[in-house]
DNA sequence: ATAATCTCTATTGACTAAGTAGACTATTGA
DNA sequence: TCAATAGTCTACTTAGTCAATAGAGATTAT
């Protein structure tokens, strides 16, 4: 399962890809419109910030912008900064791999092939789609808006 | 990410289905084989059992054998008993659906669609994936033993 | 200067994960 | 029969994480 702050962060996300490219936009507005808790929504903006996703600026006026286009940021990317590898074993991570302590002999884990068959799918989806994707796909499904 | 649990649970299952069929086998030899703490690994096979996956008795010469052929007892039941659903938000599960709070509108939640593809290419392989085939793969890794 | 805004660190309360403990019940073989 | 051997059940512990909240500090436009 993703964490609620993960979720909040696609969201949040996709609230920012919704607006004209390169506008700014304050925490507090975000947080109202993605619905998110504005207090909890500035660590992850942060957090976010960090990893070069989005930038920022101070003081008056200040305000979040996508740190690149809409096209060039996948949800897979957001997940992992928020809630860490998309693997569901340390040992079927390709970003975050780590050896299972408890494990005899890796090469022989009939466990971890298909963990990493799962990873390699999940990896596929994830990093295939884009913000921009799921803005053109939410406008398929509700033509109207 | 599995529950340390789940991977348990996994290499006990595992474990019971490398031997000949219908064999009994007492809990400390499944501990000892597999490298799980004893104490909860008797946890982890009452849920399974509860569950069906596997029978026991009780007394003397007791012991867990499994519930049914290795083939018909997939990764995703296992998994599915120990850590809940496979879906990265309950809004994407089929097995344990759960409507998100805090979303205004699901048929247009453009992160719904594409946790939902994510859970459908996850269920496709673990469901598909059996503990006959795991016991295939391992003896195909390791032609020796 | 000062008001508005982002930045950073700490704290909280509830919950879960991983494991441990021990009493209880059923079976069996001597 | 009865003691030994197993599984069954409930409770507990300890550490850690999740989801927030709080509040002081830094930066910028006017």
């Amino acid at each position: 399962m993703l964490s609620q702050k993960a979720r909040y962060a696609l969201r949040a996300m996709l609230h920012l890809a919704a607006q004209e490219q390169g506008s700014s936009h304050q925490i507090a507005d975000v947080a109202e419109g993605a619905n998110i808790p504005r207090k909890f929504l500035e660590q992850i903006l942060l957090e976010l910030k960090r990893r070069g996703l989005v930038h920022s600026h101070r003081g008056r006026h200040g305000g979040y912008s996508l740190g690149r286009t809409p096209s060039e940021i996948s949800f897979a990317e957001i997940i992992r900064i928020i809630d860490g590898p998309l693997a569901l074993s340390p040992c079927a991570s390709r970003t975050a791999y780590r050896k299972c302590e408890d494990c005899d002999d890796e090469t022989t884990c009939a466990i971890r092939k298909s963990l990493v068959d799962v990873r390699n799918a999940t990896a596929r989806i994830l990093e295939h789609h884009s913000l921009a994707d799921a803005l053109a796909d939410r406008r398929k499904l509700k033509p109207g808006a």
